[in-house]
DNA sequence: GTAACTCATTACCCTTGCTAACTATTCCGG
DNA sequence: CCGGAATAGTTAGCAAGGGTAATGAGTTAC
């Protein structure tokens, strides 16, 4: 430890209530602002792009407002993420069965591949240093992981 | 429950290692763009710039090139949102003792008092989520905040 | 049948990140 | 000491990706 023991630390300040949603904060800032930068170089849809395939993939075919929901979005941003999807070929819009205002998003199968195709490689870098980390961790981590998720769709 | 049993969900796919990497960059892409979106109405500073003050108050003043370390930018980003904390007065800078390529930041007694204020009401909404949880729940995020940080700053 | 509401879209703007190029300063080899 | 390499910060310019307001089309309620 190369400071004074009275310097704060993001382990001393989460310990508190208080300070756990400043650390919270911070730390989901900064590893998102990394995940960005992250992408692997042979895929060309940002990481917004593939997190609307990935929940395409697990929810099956949805709307353009279910989407801006699941990805807390408002529905013009995810119009304008669906638009960039359909045009890479990535995902088909139809007509919903029986209201025709709502728009309905779905894989297409070249979508699928490269959610499966991404799979394989997912989240190189990020995996590779989830693998560094210590079995403790990563289970911290796999629990954090849906009360992180429970936070950001509360409301 | 709405869908079939065998439709994957956060806490299911997070079991595998594989799928951690995924759920985690998903989950943390969603808290952080809710978290930029819920700034209290009172404070006219982004989240990001508050987290600069965060990060002076807590470490003391920090050159630019170091903030930017910190926050995981590039310098030119660094440099830009020190100059709007300068602007609206929460920073000053002066020169690096003996290094004059350097500039040194800290936090103005308007900027001192800004975290100070924002620590009683901080993270509001963060905050009053937090409450909603379990303890168990709020204790598995303070371990997880910390190795989140570690990811961040990895490399 | 019309008024109010809902879903998606369009138009436009702002924030915030990046890279490339430039200036000023420091460090180092001769 | 001097000239080139390295480092710190800035400037300029660009792109991604959010947001709100306004619009159009379709549905619902009365």
């Amino acid at each position: 430890m190369s400071y004074a023991n009275d310097m704060p630390t993001v382990e001393k300040v989460a310990r508190s209530d208080a300070g756990l949603a400043a650390e919270l904060r911070l730390s989901v800032m900064r590893l998102r602002r990394r995940l960005a930068g992250e992408r692997h170089p042979d895929n060309e849809l940002s990481i917004n792009q593939m997190g609307v395939l990935g929940v395409l993939a697990r929810r099956g075919a949805l709307t353009v407002g279910e989407l801006a929901v699941a990805e807390r979005v408002q529905p013009p941003s995810m119009t304008r993420t669906v638009n960039c999807l359909e045009e890479s070929g990535d995902v088909v819009k139809r007509p919903h069965e029986t209201d025709r205002r709502q728009i309905v998003v779905e894989l297409s199968e070249q979508g699928r591949g490269r959610v499966l195709a991404d799979r394989d490689r997912r989240d190189a870098w990020l995996a590779q240093r989830l693998r560094e980390l210590s079995p403790d961790e990563r289970a911290v981590l796999r629990q954090a992981a849906p009360i992180l998720d429970k936070l950001a769709l509360k409301d």
